[in-house]
Order: C-alpha cells, then sequence, then structure tokens
DNA sequence: TTGTAAGCGTTATCAT
DNA sequence: ATGATAACGCTTACAA
C-alpha cells in the first residue's frame, strides 16, 4: 500500500519507482549505475524516463545519512578579506565541486575556530581544512577522528599542504641583498602564523648567512593586514638611521607600509624599498607595483582538498611524499638598488 | 535488545538513552529543550550528564532528513574576486550562524550558475540568495519550489534586498557636477548586472536634469573589474578632447582606471577626477585614495539572510516593505576641481 | 533480474 | 512524564 501522500510536490525515489512499476530499491540500483549490478535494459529505460518526467532529485541528505558521508568538506581560514585565502579556498572549491563535494566555508575572524568545528562537526563534514592558527587554537578533542588537513604549515601531526614559506623568505633575502641592501627591516606576523613566521625566519636565515642582520627595533610585529602594515611602517620611518628595504611577510603589510610611505612622502624604492609576499592581484594595481614572491595559494587549496577526499575515500595516504609547493621571486617596481646617500 | 555495535566512536542519542537508563526519544526531548515538553528534572539531569560524558553531537543530517530542512542556505554570487560581493557574504554568513544556519558558497566564476542550483537542491538548501546575473542565467525550473532572495536588484518576481543603485549614481553625478565637471565619461559593465546598470542610469539622469550627456564615445562597457577599468581607461585617454572626469560603477574598474592614469603620467585629479563606487578596502589603500559611494554590503547580505530565514521558517513575509539601502558619498583624494586649462 | 526487509539517527505522534 | 512506534528518503543485503 503507497501512502501516497502528495503534501509536498518533492519527488522522491518512491513516486519514480511507481510511475516506472518497480520497487523503490531498483530505481536507487539503476539511478546510481552501479557496474556491479545487473539491470534489465528495458526496466532501466522505463526508471530513467520516469526520473526524467518527474525531474526527480536524489536527497543527498537521505543518502548521508545511509552512507553516513555527507559530502561535504569544511573550510577554516583566518581571514577571508586576505585574498591568499580566498584563492586557497577557491583551489579547494575547484577540486571539491569536480568530485561532487560541497565545501563549507569558515572565517575564523567572523566566529571562533572552536563554533566553526563544533558546527561542522554535527553538520558531518567528511573532513577538514585548517590553517594552523585554528588548528593550534582549538582543543584536542575537536578534531577528535576527523580527516584534517592543515594548510601552510609542515606537520608530523597532520598530513599537510604547503608553499615553500622558507624559500619565499630567501627569495625575498637574497633580492635584496643583491640589489645591495645592507640595513634591512622586517614586518612580520602578530600571531604566530606558522606560514608567515617560516617567512621570516627564512629571510633572516638568509640574511644572516651573508652576514647580516635586522636591528631588533626594525623587526616589527603587526596584523597580517594593511593596517599592520601601515603601524609597522610608521614604526620603521621614525628609525635612525632609517632601513632601506623591508621585507613583509605578506602583501597586505607591504600595501600598508607603502601607502604609509607614499603619504609621509618617502620614495619608493628611491629612497626605500618594499618587498610583499604572495603576490595578491592588487600587488600589480598599487603604484609603484609590489615587488613579491609569489606563492601557489590556489594549487595549496587544491592539493589540500584532493589529498583530503583520498583519505575520506579511504585510499592509501599518497603514494608520493607531500612538499612544500615552489614559490618565485617577482620583481616590479617597490625596490630597486640602495640608495647612494644617506638622506635624513 | 540493543545492537550494541562500537563499530564507529560516533555516539549516538541511542547511546546516550542507554547510558541514561531512558528512551531515544526522551534524549531528544531533553537536549532539544523544548519549553512546550515537560521532562522530569531527574531526567533531564542524567541525560545531560550522560551526553556530557559521551560527548554527544546531535546528527544534523538526520535531523535534517526528517524535519526536512538541512539547515543550509545557498548564495551565489557572480564573483567572490569582487570584494563587494565577499561582503554580502560575510553578511549573510554572520546572521545565518547566528541562527545556526551554515551556507554554501557559489562563485558563479568558478562554476556555471546552473550548476551550482542543481548542487544546493539535491543538498536539500533551505533557500538561496542570489545575485541577479546568477537568477537570469538560471532556466525558470531550477529555482521552482525555492526559497529565493535576490540581492542588488529590486524585483517583482522575487523577493529582494539592495542598496540604491541609482541613488549612488545620482550622488556620484552632484559630486562631479559641483567640482564643475561638464565633460563627463562612464566606465559602466559589461554584462548586464542589475546594480551596475542603475547605477549608470543614476549617473546619467543626474547629469540630464543638468543639462549635460556623456559622449557616446566616452561611455565604456566593460567587465567590472581591475582589467576592465584599464582597458575602459585606455579608450578613454585617446579620445579628444579628454573628458575631465569619469565615473566607474564599481571600485574595481575605478582602480584599474587609476592604475592606467598614473602609467600614462595623467595627473589624479588635477587633469582627470575618477570616482568609483562600493567603497571597498582598496579604495582607501591607493594613492591618491578613490573617492567613491559606500555601498552597505554587508547589511545587504545580512538583510538578505534575514528575509530568507524568515521564509523559511513559514513566517510572514515581512511587516515593513522592503527599501532600497541608503549609500553615502565617500570624498577623497581622486576626485578635484574641473582643470582650468585645457591640455593636448 | 528484481522485490522485500532492515536500518542510517533523528523527530513526532501517539499511548501509557 | 516517558516509552513505543512510525516516519524521513535513501542504500544495501538477501530472498525470490
Amino acid at each position: 500500500m503507497v501512502p501516497r501522500r502528495s503534501r509536498s510536490a518533492r519527488v522522491t525515489a518512491n513516486d519514480v519507482a511507481a510511475r516506472a512499476g518497480v520497487s523503490q530499491p531498483t530505481v536507487s540500483l539503476v539511478l546510481n549505475g552501479r557496474s556491479d549490478v545487473r539491470v534489465a535494459a528495458s526496466t532501466r529505460e522505463r526508471v530513467m524516463q520516469a526520473a526524467a518526467e518527474l525531474g526527480y532529485r536524489p536527497n543527498l541528505v537521505a543518502r548521508g545519512l545511509v552512507l553516513r558521508r555527507s559530502f561535504a568538506l569544511g573550510v577554516v581560514v583566518p581571514d577571508l578579506g586576505n585574498p591568499f585565502f580566498l584563492d586557497v579556498v577557491r583551489g579547494v572549491e575547484r577540486v571539491a565541486s569536480e568530485s561532487g563535494y560541497a565545501v563549507l566555508l569558515c572565517d575564523s575572524k567572523e566566529v571562533s575556530p572552536e563554533i566553526h568545528l563544533e558546527t561542522l562537526r554535527t553538520r558531518q563534514v567528511d573532513g577538514v581544512i585548517l590553517d594552523p592558527l585554528s588548528a593550534a587554537s582549538v582543543p584536542e578533542a575537536a578534531l577528535a577522528e576527523l580527516n584534517v588537513v592543515v594548510i601552510e604549515q609542515t606537520s608530523e601531526r597532520w598530513p599537510w599542504q604547503a608553499s615553500d614559506a622558507a624559500g619565499a623568505g630567501r627569495l625575498a633575502a637574497e633580492h635584496l641583498i643583491e640589489l645591495g641592501h645592507r640595513d634591512i627591516a622586517v614586518a612580520g606576523p602578530a600571531n604566530p602564523l606558522h606560514g608567515f613566521l617560516m617567512r621570516e625566519r627564512g629571510f633572516i636565515r638568509t640574511l644572516r648567512d651573508a652576514v647580516l642582520s635586522v636591528r631588533s627595533e626594525c623587526l616589527r610585529r603587526a596584523p597580517a593586514t594593511v593596517e599592520g602594515g601601515q603601524n609597522a611602517m610608521r614604526a620603521l620611518l621614525a628609525q635612525t638611521p632609517r632601513p632601506t628595504a623591508v621585507f613583509c611577510v605578506n602583501d597586505l603589510l607591504a600595501l600598508g607600509a607603502l601607502k604609509v610611505c607614499l603619504q609621509s612622502g618617502v620614495q619608493v624604492p628611491e629612497q626605500l624599498s618594499i618587498m610583499g609576499c604572495d603576490d595578491i592581484e592588487m600587488a600589480r594595481i598599487v603604484t609603484p607595483e609590489l615587488s613579491t614572491i609569489a606563492v601557489p595559494a590556489r594549487e595549496v587549496g587544491a592539493r589540500a582538498a584532493r589529498q583530503l577526499l583520498r583519505a575520506v575515500g579511504g585510499k592509501p595516504p599518497s603514494r608520493t611524499p607531500v612538499r612544500p609547493l615552489p614559490v618565485r621571486l617577482v620583481i616590479r617596481r617597490s625596490t630597486g638598488p640602495v640608495p647612494s646617500t644617506t638622506e635624513s
């Protein structure tokens, strides 16, 4: 006896079955087109047609319940306002959607990571991609029995995908050194976001290898935002002597730094060289265009997603070991040779 | 007889019930804390404790199945790279998360709106927030029986939330006219995104009211991106006579336009005034800072979400009629008085 | 090859 | 006040 309830217009596999004159599981069988189960061509035909006529759409929620999978991924990033993370997310969404996965976006700036993780769990996401800051600021238990991939951090604790942060710092340092700079400042991150920290370290280490160092008053720590960059640069401009170059661990900082220079009448790069990191779109928009290190944000996201999906699918971890993704020096207009004369 | 299967560590309401020595539905009752159902204080206590001890988290998928709600919203925007839409999305997420709703983000630039809608449907989202372009480019059926709110477009077909686009155009025009400009160009949108179009129209109409008009060769249509703005401005700079001001229907266009001027040695605003619209963060970062129209993107998103949630909850549409949200003129450094002498 | 039955983890409607 | 019992829409044995 069919309960024949037309209360809602939602058409279910049952409706399709009724119309095709088959049982409901048969509908499921043909629509999922599993090769290991054979169904008569005529039945298949009727089912397909009935489904089409009724405009049947399988209910992923129901399927998720029985399969114990939600076919959804969570991504939590520290700040979507940072174009870098936006690009990471895009990379994730690209590969996720190719596999029929949805992604639940979480911005830790809006809501705390704990709450996000809690939400993601109750929604039964099949896995999460996490920035290291959010990963660290969440209690152990919040990640228990969850498929996790962290981004922008090498880790033994979790699978990871990251760009070569230390290499980025090194490239920046080499570029500045080659331009003749000896008194170089750094605008580093205020919070211990691993990737930023490694950029800073790679930079300083390379300086050290060249028997150079960063004066302690020239190592400014600030939030990795435009505003942070402004504050850092204001402090730097007050220094005597003034450093001849500054490496900002991300482009947002560099943008802020540049802004302050222009406002203060400090010529970039004639009087001061500014170097960013990430190569966000805005780096090419400001004047002078920002010299920076191109970081494959999308690719980091894409790989993280692939790795996560593999784990979710119960596949073996991976055949090749994960390596930091290479970064690339992009020389534009905000860096130049060290000024020959000293100015006040 | 309890199937006592410890195969998965996932804790269900059944486990809690067993531990608390009550029936499973009772667990549901106390945990949902519905005020209309009374349960003995002692039972409640035991259940709560058992739940806490076991670390029980309700399975939203299962709940969704029986409630026929997914507690998820879809948001589809034309381009997340546009900070304006990012802000809209943030507004949406803010109010959605306050109500325990998740949001599925869809970027039409990455994947076509049809596919997005399809995905959202199979995921049983309770409603979608749509930009008008995506809304228009999707077959009628894709939106059937779906709670929809469109943003940045007034509409009789769907509920909507929008900023006062025509007003934005008007404010921009008034500002430029007041500065003495008479030969004004417009960088409009290449695709018929309603909000952009209305900005353009509001602008031109106000000019007309002042007995001014835009020369046809000074009405450039381009994608509402930085690159589009660059192309538009290149074309404009080739004009003779050159217009003394240009209104860009969004800040991205204005950023691109500004960039080309600086590259070409055209002084802004001394030789050419540039006016944007949206007031994205970058408007304050470039030099000269962009004069623009502040548009409450977040608020648009937030209101759209509230309106959608109301509809989803079966509440009456709204007590007060929806009105376009007011915009505000922000005068910064990219606009100035019309140059007194004509230059080549 | 296909139908029947069981169950995924909830909520809702009854009895009790 | 609480326990059975029946959905929700689907997948997966297993029987026919």
